[in-house]
DNA sequence: CGTCATTTTGAGGTATTTCAACGAAGGTGG
DNA sequence: CCACCTTCGTTGAAATACCTCAAAATGACG
């Protein structure tokens, strides 16, 4: 039962190129030896489900790299609504601050893993290694993107819809593999309420409308199997 | 009337630091050398009012830094609906690739004044320059952070709340000073409603609204005189 | 197997969207 | 310099969709 672990490799980021596949020096994935460099300076974090990571308004000290499971990051309003800001996989970079605190909430979703780099050491690598930080520029990048993308998502008026683009962005993201056709949510609907800036009672009519049409059906609350994917990938782009 | 140029210093790029103010190494500001080295690789651009910069999809060539003027960035929708990405004051970066291809169109709002890097001689310096691209980095970052806010204020329901964000956000950017009670808004009214997710009429209705409470009041369609501050504030804070 | 939190379902209230028409502004040409 | 035209912005009324409140049902967990 206490088997030795593999031999550590270090994280791993996820990345889209700037230019078109092909380009070489583009390529935007940590080599062994830049995993192992920042292996080096990391300290692997276990966290059991629901945890926090670190708190909304805290000093940032350190930068987080998912290694396994699933995190939420979240600011609480003063309303008393909370906003989901991200979800975060496996591969996915957390915990970036401005002026030294950090501007969301860090909850782990699941039982997850993540490496933890402390920012004062890891911005000093990164102004030495420049092919280093190319894979963060590269990685912030993309999550700029996906988040003008959800942006778009969320001009949409109807539950449905929004939801049904929801699912489209999890197939890629995560444990899903695009060829399945089982989504899998980790998170609970009110987290996805959150996500959406939908009420969770209008998530749980959405889901209930789409099941009716027989586009998808739920095996249990956390997976989501899809029985149409023309027509909810037709659903979700119109938009 | 044909008087010389100043000397010409180059792009700047305004940023947010990751640290805490003081950090020296931090400061994410180029330096006279790192301007004038990405002016060597850069092109003047001047457009008119409404030229259109680059298209969506088209091959993602330069990337640019707004010098003067305004730009907007936008995707048109399968619907025809067009929401707005961003928009982009002197200092700001856009252009950013996915993949080698533009994800959005970039057109001037007004009068403007670009700088063009070419993507692969800009992504070459930067492997070989730690420090300059540690500017670039820190820029992606503060727009994934405007980002967000913005997905937060889209999670409000009512419109003139919407457009009390909008405001706060458009006192900080650009031309306007935070010490002035004038915001400049350079862009249209269907542009603010592609940007807020509204309809151009829910906009102006909500704009009508805090004219009525004796929040705003208008000088001419692009210049808003804030008669309440305090109270505009609460609003755009109350979410 | 019981308890508790989460999720689903129902009904009414409210805000925005849509469609339509009017009014204002800006640009062009005579 | 004025008239015209086109675009943009404002206002009104009905339709739609979600939100809120409330209660029942389902599922998770010890």
């Amino acid at each position: 039962m206490t088997r030795r672990p593999k031999r550590e490799l270090g994280p791993l980021i996820r990345t889209m190129p700037y230019l078109a596949a092909g380009a070489p020096e583009q390529a935007p994935l940590l080599t062994p030896k830049q995993r192992s460099q920042l292996l080096a300076i990391a300290t692997r974090v276990s966290a059991r489900k629901g945890q926090v990571l670190y708190r909304e308004g805290s000093l940032a000290t350190s930068l987080y790299i998912c290694y396994e499971g699933m995190v939420k990051t979240y600011r609480d309003l003063p309303s008393g609504r909370r906003r989901i800001t991200t979800f975060l996989y496996s591969r996915d970079v957390f915990g970036l601050a401005e002026s030294g605190r950090y501007v969301n909430t860090a909850q782990t979703v699941v039982k997850s893993t993540c490496y933890r780099l402390p920012m004062d050491v890891l911005t000093a690598v990164l102004q030495q290694d420049a092919a280093l930080q190319f894979v963060f520029l590269t990685k912030v990048t993309h999550e700029l993107r996906q988040s003008q993308r959800r942006t778009i998502m969320l001009g949409r008026r109807d539950a449905a819809g929004r939801f049904a683009m929801f699912l489209m962005m999890m197939r890629q993201h995560g444990p899903n593999r695009p060829a399945s056709n089982v989504i899998l949510l980790p998170m609970s609907r009110s987290d996805i309420a959150a996500y959406l800036g939908h009420s969770l009672e209008a998530v749980s009519r959405a889901t209930a409308q789409l099941s009716t049409q027989r586009l998808i059906t739920f095996q249990g609350r956390h997976a989501v199997r899809v029985l149409d994917m023309p027509r909810l990938e037709r659903l979700a782009a119109d938009l």
